[in-house]
DNA sequence: TAAATAGTTGAACAACTATTCAACTGTTTT
DNA sequence: AAAACAGTTGAATAGTTGTTCAACTATTTA
């Protein structure tokens, strides 16, 4: 950063930790993708789904029915986690069929229940 | 679920599966705790500063010059973190000291890492 | 004691988002 | 061909949320 305008509105204290920090931290784009990962999974209905679907491949009728909600909720809600690879589908008659894209997701996944769990 | 009223507005095309899944489904209670976790890390202000503890504890103007924002949004994202358990500190003259409150946070972090870099 | 500085806090605002509703497509059934 | 059904989509709405601003507390320095 070679920018002179600051929006931090004080000395600095402790330029030394700031500058050992700014040089091993992570590229900055990596982070945004990163949150917008964790995005996706902060939502208890996409959380619901991808847990659903790490047991077993289900329609949007099928997932409706479980968690008690509209199939157009849940055609959004899947749209936003086939946007993000996080899911995919394919259709047989007039049914689609969603599965997880990964099975890298279910570790995320586990590592975050282990952490809620204590 | 012994409810006969359904959000569901379809007929149930596979009810042994949605049973199946229904039986080895988490606590829903689980599933949201997960979520309200992972909706704390999908924040890029957020990440930031967990990535940023995680390499060495700071104090909050620290935070503020290093990621070029003001101390009290640098304050208002460290109280989210610290009433999540994510971040613990001690203060020291005028200064407060932040630092992770645990190091399996720093797991769930690597492994979403892990998953963006593809 | 007064000024300066680090940090916190609540209200306000703008931006975002999950669900609902209605209308629609495409497939199957009658 | 018409009806029924699975699923999608866009607009609208209500609720949430991140940042800003101003006022505040607490500690240190002059």
């Amino acid at each position: 950063m070679s920018t002179n305008e600051s929006r931090c509105d004080c000395n600095i204290i402790h330029q030394d930790i700031v500058n050992a920090v700014k040089k091993s931290f992570p590229d900055e784009l990596l982070l945004y993708d990163l949150a917008e990962l964790f995005k996706i999974f902060g939502d208890s209905t996409r959380i619901k789904i991808l847990s659903a679907l790490s047991i077993h491949e289900m329609c949007v009728c099928d997932i409706a029915c479980l968690l008690n909600m509209t199939k157009s909720s849940i055609s959004h809600q899947l749209r936003i986690l086939k946007q993000a690879n996080l899911v995919k589908y394919r259709k047989s008659g007039k049914s689609a069929y969603y599965s997880l894209s990964d099975d890298h997701i279910m570790q995320i996944f586990e590592q975050g229940l282990d952490h809620v769990k204590e």
